[in-house]
DNA sequence: ATGAGTGTTTAGCTTTGTCTAAAAATATTC
DNA sequence: GAATATTTTTAGACAAAGCTAAACACTCAT
C-alpha cells in the first residue's frame, strides 16, 4: 500500500465526505466543486487514486471509495479534527479560525505525533464543530442528530454539531449566541419560508432562516 | 516580497545555517550535501532564490544570503524550534525524536498559530538542543559557549547545547547520562587523540572521544 | 430515436522540483 | 604555465498537480 501525496489526501478526503452525505457514487463535478479545482484536474487525479486502490472508477460513471480508501480517509479526518481540538482547547483559537490551519496540519506524517497529541488532548471524541473523531482503528461514535429545520413548534434539544463549518456561518452563530451545547426550543415556525423563531438557553429569542436552521444539528429527544 | 515555497524554505534555511558556521560564501556542493540533493538541483534552486532576493549569486562564486534572506530564515528557524519545544515539553517526545517532525511543521503557514504556540509554551528562549529561538522580530540571545574539547584538565561548566542534533548522537548522550544542564568537569585529557575523561554531575566518570566532545557545548566560566 | 445540453475525459501546456549526463569554469598540482 | 582534478552550470527528462480547449459520452425531452 503505497502512501498518498498531499494532494491525493485532499482529494480522497473530499471523496469520502461526499460519499458520506447521500449516495455512494461521487461525480467528477462534485469533487471539483468541493476542492475548487477544474473537472479536468479531477479526472487526472481519479486515475491516480484508482491505481492506488482507494477508489473504483468506470469511465463516465463517477467514483466509489473502497474499504481501504475509507480507512485512509478516516485517518486524515482523525488528524484534522484532533488538530482542531488542539487549536481551540490549547491555543485558544475560535472555532471559525481552525479549519484552514487544520487543512495543512492534517498532512503531517508521524504516527507518534498523532498518538501523543490524542493523549495530550485527553482522547477527545468530538471536534469543535461537533464532528466525531475516529480512533487509530477508524472507529467513531455517531450521536443521533436532527437538523433544526426539521423540529416542530414546541420541540427542544441542544445544539450538538454544525453542518457548515465555514467561518462566515460560525461567526454568525457566535454573534447570535449559539454554540455547541446551547439549549434550543422552537417557539414558532413560518410555513412560507421555513424560518424559525427559537429560544436559546431559555433567555434569548432568535429568528433564523431555513438556510441557517438546516445547518444546525440538534440532539434527538 | 513574494513568499517562499516549501522547498525554497528548506534551501534558504540550509544556506542560513551554512553561512552561520564560518564564512559568508556558501558553495553549491555544501548545500547539496546538507539537503541530500544533487548539485544540479541546487544550481536550479539558487536561481529561484536569487530572483526572490533572499540570496546573491555570481556564477561559479557561491551564494551569499541577503538581509531579507536572513530575516526569512530566522522565521523558519523560529517555527522549527518552537515546534521542537512543543513536542518535547508538551507531547513528551525525546529530544532525538523531534527533528524530522519539526522539519515538516516549520512550513505550516499561520502567523496566529506561531504566536499562540509561543504564548502556550511560555515564550521559550531555547529549544531542546540548547539552540536559541528567535522572536517575531528575528531577535535571539546567544549564550557564550565553548566546545567541550577546548576545555583543559580541571575546567568545569554545564552542558548548554549540542552542535550535532542527529538522533544517533543524542541517543548516545542519553545512554551516558549527558543532558542540557548537566555539570561537567574535565578529569583528564589524552593529548594523542584529544579524548577526555570527564565527571558528569559529580558522580559519573565518562570517557569521550574528540568527535563527541567537539559536539558538546559548555557554558563559559 | 434523435438532437441538445450537460458532464467527463483527453490532449496539450505550465510550474515546481528533482534527476543524469555533459559541458564549462575554477582550482590544484607538477 | 600547462595538465589535471574538482566544482558548478546547463541541457534534457520526468513526475506531480494544475490549467484551457476540444472531443466524447451520457441523459432527457421533444
Ligand atoms: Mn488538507
Ligand atoms: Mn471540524
Ligand atoms: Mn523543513
Ligand atoms: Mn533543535
Amino acid at each position: 500500500m503505497k502512501s498518498l501525496t498531499y494532494a491525493e489526501e485532499n482529494y480522497l478526503k473530499a471523496i469520502y465526505h461526499l460519499s458520506e452525505e447521500g449516495k455512494k457514487e461521487v461525480s467528477t463535478n462534485s469533487i471539483s466543486d468541493e476542492l475548487k479545482t477544474k473537472p479536468a484536474s479531477v479526472s487526472d487525479m481519479i486515475k491516480k487514486l484508482a491505481v492506488k486502490g482507494v477508489i473504483n472508477h468506470k469511465k463516465y460513471q463517477g467514483v466509489r471509495i473502497t474499504t481501504s480508501g475509507i480507512e485512509a480517509a478516516l485517518q486524515i479526518v482523525r488528524k484534522h479534527r484532533l488538530w482542531e481540538v488542539f487549536l481551540v482547547n490549547k491555543l485558544n483559537f475560535n472555532w471559525d479560525e481552525v479549519h484552514e490551519v487544520a487543512e495543512e496540519l492534517e498532512h503531517i506524517q508521524s504516527p507518534l505525533l498523532i498518538q501523543r497529541l490524542d493523549e495530550f488532548l485527553g482522547y477527545p471524541k468530538y471536534d469543535p464543530h461537533g464532528d466525531p473523531i475516529p480512533d487509530e482503528t477508524g472507529t467513531y461514535k455517531l450521536k443521533p442528530k436532527t437538523p433544526l429545520n426539521e423540529l416542530q413548534v414546541g420541540d427542544s434539544g441542544q445544539i450538538i454539531a454544525v453542518k457548515d463549518s465555514s467561518a462566515a456561518f460560525l461567526q454568525y452563530l457566535d454573534k447570535v449566541g449559539a454554540y455547541i451545547g446551547a439549549k434550543i426550543r422552537v417557539i414558532d415556525k413560518v410555513e412560507f419560508d421555513g424560518s424559525l423563531e427559537i429560544l436559546v438557553d431559555n433567555k434569548k429569542n432568535l429568528f433564523v432562516s431555513k438556510d441557517v436552521s438546516k445547518n444546525i444539528l440538534i440532539t434527538n429527544i
